[in-house]
DNA sequence: ACCTGAACACCGTTCAAGT
DNA sequence: ACCTGAACACCGTTCAAGT
């Protein structure tokens, strides 16, 4: 069985604890910070959203939030803390969405699908994998303790279990990234001239994708029946 | 075999050749071109191999050529060819390298491990799959003939056994991008407070990516035993 | 304490001018 | 015909100065 770390809510709690130091940190009196991380977030994903990822600047984010580039910089922390925090976001709204089989083998389906979309409309988080290991957000143990849990239920030890979590893991991310790289004008249709357009002709990335989720989950349930 | 276009030499050539027109196809009298685009890639893979791909910049071109940035720029034609150009040349090498068993089984795992080492010793090579779809230039046929050859024997079918190979070759994809993602510095341990890092505690790469192959090697064999 | 303008060290690309 | 400097429209980040 798994254990749960931490608590699992999401809210910072509100600590109604007497009178000593507040829950804030680290401010202390003078102005108020003008600018929250929260809103930095809100603001960052509107335009990724309405001008694209690669609008995306301290620059711009200083316009829309009518203040100075480098005060969003220093609120929050410098680039990277920024695409981080951007894909936390994303990792936990795609968290709660999930709606869980009971079957093993429709838990990993579900969850391959699932990644497969937050990836594909989010082309941040699918990046965040390229650039630094992403879905260690810790609300996304609960999604990884799902389909973990249900191979362990299949009879997987839970090592293996975990590993195996990862074979899919990977294969979404790959098929994703390669569906991705091949821009938005992509039909599916390969260079008729290489071997693939000529096996092929035409190509679909959802036919390949559930090809490879059945290939996947036949191969599991090899795996369940020898350790069976 | 493969005509050159110009002299190979890094001086801007007397022009010793008679008066007619050579073999070259589209250039006229003038001064000749200072540059060959071999001799930009020449540049291009020494800059990512010496400073990191990073560096690599039409400015930094210019220097190490000693000419003006826009020269070479133009010689090239922008970033994107710059990119596929240095993508096509890692990659045509590394079709060169394979020694190919006879088995089904080895033929995917030699295609797999090969596939992971030269996208780990080529980070443009990978980046290239998220940013357009790469692995097409025509010497990879061979490649993925071979490939989807030893599924065809297996017992699958042509368009069975090409989608096939695109499991494999995702597979591979995502993997090796998680784990590039992780950065040079990640010996594989997760984060201790995750349910990875609890279930795991120190996590290899190599037995991740092996039992993948493991996994989807079973489920290719049992799709084969039910098409056979 | 917090905010900010200017500066630094970069980008790719356009384009008109030089030879 | 070919090469190039300057300019354009951007980057993230540092830092000293302002309030």
């Amino acid at each position: 069985m798994l254990v749960e770390p931490g608590s699992p809510t999401a809210t910072p709690r509100p600590t109604a604890v007497p009178d000593l130091v507040e829950e804030a940190p680290r401010r202390r009196r003078g102005r108020p910070n003008v600018l929250s991380r929260e809103q930095v977030i809100d603001a960052a994903t509107a335009i990724a959203n309405e001008d694209g990822l690669d609008r995306l600047s301290f620059r711009a984010l200083g316009v829309r939030l009518g203040v100075a580039p480098m005060t969003v910089h220093r609120t929050i922390g410098g680039l990277d803390d920024l695409h981080a925090e951007l894909v936390r976001r994303t990792v936990d709204e795609f968290t709660a969405t999930f709606v869980w089989p009971d079957e093993w083998h429709a838990v990993v389906r579900v969850f391959a699908r699932t990644f497969r979309d937050l990836m594909r409309t989010h082309p941040l988080v699918l990046e965040s994998h390229s650039r630094r290991g992403a879905l260690v957000s810790t609300e996304s143990d609960a999604v990884v303790a799902k389909v973990v849990g249900a191979l362990c239920d299949a009879g997987l030890p839970e090592v293996e279990a975990m590993y195996t979590f990862f074979v899919v893991y990977d294969f979404v991310v790959g098929h994703t990234s390669v569906q991705i790289g091949r821009g938005d004008d992509d039909t599916g249709r390969p260079e008729r001239h290489t071997l693939v357009g000529q096996i092929l002709g035409e190509h679909s990335y959802d036919a390949r994708f559930d090809l490879g989720l059945d290939v996947l989950i036949a191969g599991i349930e090899s795996r369940v029946a020898r350790t069976a």
